[in-house]
DNA sequence: TTGATTCCATGATGTAGATCAATTAATTAC
DNA sequence: GTAATTAATTGATCTACATCATGGAATCAA
């Protein structure tokens, strides 16, 4: 088709699963929830962390396994995802560098209730519940800023309810794309690319939609001229109208 | 119908809405994030908060409303809800005595995103949230409470898009009515009442349906003995079939 | 360069549940 | 006790989108 071409999708960087000792104060130090402790704060912190690189598409832990590791992502993309009987996925949320997932807290009866998995090569740094807690408990000012963070994971959760109760399928895949957008979005040939790869498959588990729906509709926004996309891409082109079509129901 | 008779849900209770001055400490002693302060961290914490009452249906505060205090119930059921062009709600979340709303931060740009508003006569404890803010700074193993309990809310949420994302409508009315008899039922003639008025409305609302679908599968469950029912409450008499039809997708 | 594989697009058909409508029953007000 | 109102129930019809199927194009492997 068309409008289909080479993905824009800048897939290279650092080949993270081989994440370096070196980054790693760096990237503590950038963490929200650690930025402007101390240096010597940071030193003693780093201590309790390892890096651990995972490849695009491999799991880092299933739901249902025994909730025991906090996760911050340093660098790469990844998918949190539940699996419902049929084999379909519901995708929950993408994180971006700086988010955390995970365990919060050392609790013996906890699984995972998501799966995670690498959407690209990640790096991730990770620390054992029990001694996150403990460095919330060294850190209050930590914990304050990772409790704001946590809100703000609710509500777009919330949002991601109300959109699915609501909305219907073509307002909800607009909604998404927007979100997407300003979380993932980079500026590309006057329009705003979603940076990452994204299949109609993963769009479709986004938006509580099928492969064929989430194909068909993106195919007429493309159409429109809205939106710009090929095989694991699309950029928004027009903003102003795709916001419409989220707002129209 | 024959099944349909007066509702066993208990609508008395204390006129929450004048709730009294000698609760509040007695109260704040059992909110899960200040459980096990000292009576004189307490004491200091009382001061900042005051009571209010609210009257079955009365609005807390409406999404939109620039987001200034913190709630906790103390007694009653509060619901969270978001609205839809159409004129319909989505109903996010009903709160128990202990469980918190509004505000958890003072940030100037932000409005609440949900608007809360009275299920049944209420009394809830409030505080300014930058004094609450001050307060978690203050007690930071409370923060750290608040924190688990926004991790479980968070997995509620994604547990619900799930829901949305993957099921039908008869199993997710199943499940909700599930997750309604754990947070809020007691035990009745050998069943789980849900126990608060909940009319079909409600639950069409919680389940992403309308209240004609409601209505339908509630009667459809009657027939087969999996609940009982009549205006504005549902019983569960056979939780072990309720929790097949929730799980046979 | 060619063949295999994966992803996307499009068409046809079926259905879950929304929509619209009317009726019944419970509750409230007088 | 009666009338009005509210909530729930049930029926008929329509539609958004799932399901099933097929073909095309991009990408990967040999």
């Amino acid at each position: 088709m068309k409008a289909r071409r080479k993905s824009p999708v800048d897939q290279t960087g650092i080949e993270s699963q081989f994440c370096s000792i070196d980054l790693r104060l760096k990237i503590l130090g950038e963490l929200p929830f650690f930025h402007g402790l101390s240096s010597q704060a940071l030193e003693e912190i780093n201590r309790h962390f390892v890096e651990v690189g995972y490849a695009a598409g491999e799991v880092i832990y299933h739901a249902g396994d025994p909730a025991r590791r906090f996760y911050a992502v340093a660098d790469g993309k990844v998918k949190l995802l539940q699996h419902a009987l049929s084999g379909r996925n519901v995708l929950l949320d993408i994180l971006i560098p700086g988010e955390f997932f995970g365990s919060l807290s050392p609790r013996d009866a906890m699984d995972y209730p998501d799966t995670a998995q690498a959407q690209t090569p990640v790096c991730a740094l990770s620390i054992n519940s029990a001694e996150f807690r403990t460095t919330l408990d060294r850190y209050p000012e930590a914990a304050l800023i990772v409790l704001d963070l946590m809100a703000n994971r609710l509500q777009a959760a919330n949002e991601n309810v109300f959109r699915l109760s609501s909305m219907e399928a073509e307002q909800r895949i607009a909604s998404t794309l927007l979100k997407l957008g300003e979380k993932l979005g980079r500026s590309h040939e006057g329009g705003i690319l979603i940076d990452l790869p994204l299949s109609r498959d993963e769009l479709a588990e986004m938006t509580g939609t099928t492969t064929e729906t989430a194909s068909r509709t993106v195919s007429q926004f493309q159409a429109k001229g809205l939106i710009q996309g090929g095989r694991q891409w699309i950029a928004i082109t027009d903003l102003d109208a795709l916001k419409s079509v989220a707002q129209s129901g």
